[in-house]
DNA sequence: CGTTCATAGTTGCAAATGCAACGAAGTCAA
DNA sequence: TTGACTTCGTTGCATTTGCAACTATGAACG
């Protein structure tokens, strides 16, 4: 940054071939997705080091027992459907974790192609374990960012998710 | 916010085991890392097929193209510190944009470790027709969430951005 | 100088991911 | 019933990532 006087080169700018209107040129620092993801992978990367290190688990597999254990049991196409995680991410998570003994699968009754999947009893107590970090971390990020904002937060989040993705069957 | 009163369920609390109070069980609908990697997700999973499709570029690639056009040449330790994405993560990106023609490097002169980066002729270019994307891409997103709470969810992610990673060196 | 420690950037390797393709089961209609 | 089409979940394979070395340079201090 050196603090840069712009001086105009040519004096009529009107024959500038295409450019734009410097008010509608591409700025970094306003970019959504941008700002999105920093905020994202800084919080994220933060809090990912208390599954990691105690369990091994990535940030895909936190997610999958994070929703069985909020939302209670259910087949894996729910949980792409509520998380928006993509679905060969929860199968592979999904494996992992039932290697892992945090879950079980029982064959639907409804469905033969899908599976029901539940929290075991380890996976209740690791998902009461991991909760209460979760909810002590988020009250640290809420205490940084005031009350107000912190929900302000939330409901622009909870938009941008549903909203964002148009497309169906995937998202990552 | 919500108002709850909170009704007992058994008389005596001390009964229960380990179960703490409802008000501070792990709410996953609220916990800012979910939410903001869901809206990260969404929103950058969408305008990625932009530069994908086009130029075949992944994310972390458009990222450092994007701060090398706006901010201008700058070495890839610049690039860390302002982005915040690892270290490894823009040494591949550098090398790759290089191969397609995007950048090149320029020892430094004052630091014999580092190069300094700047954009290419084609490079500009490339950067200016994104970039117009991504303002158009951007405006759009600003607008179903309304001009208000963009300004504000601008800022309080600048601020997740920064305080919310401590350690130092990485941050992925 | 020489020693020690920090920093810029790269690389190896194991793991995670994205995407397309697949098998098996469900649905709908002729 | 058959056939065409959709959906649940898994797998193969190429690519991307994370993390821990590692090289080369710089900086601090005796």
């Amino acid at each position: 940054m050196g603090g840069c006087v712009i001086v105009p080169i040519v004096d009529d700018m009107s024959t500038l071939p295409t450019m734009t209107d410097p008010t509608d040129r591409f700025d970094l620092d306003e970019f959504l997705p941008y700002l999105l993801n920093q905020a994202a992978e800084a919080t994220s990367h933060e809090f990912q080091s208390a599954y990691r290190d105690r369990y091994g688990f990535t940030r895909t597999q936190w997610r999958v027992l994070a929703n069985l254990g909020k939302f209670g049991a259910m087949t894996a196409r729910d949980i792409c459907a509520i998380s928006h995680i993509e679905k060969t991410k929860v199968s592979r998570a999904v494996a992992a974790l039932e290697r892992a003994g945090i879950l079980s699968r029982t064959p639907s009754e409804t469905d033969r192609r899908a599976e029901v999947l539940s929290l075991t009893p380890t996976g209740h107590s690791v998902f009461a374990e991991l909760g209460e970090l979760a909810q002590g971390f988020d009250q640290n990020l809420r205490a940084t960012l005031g009350q107000n904002e912190a929900a302000n937060l939330v409901s622009i989040l909870r938009h941008l998710a549903k909203g964002g993705q148009g497309r169906r069957g995937k998202d990552t």
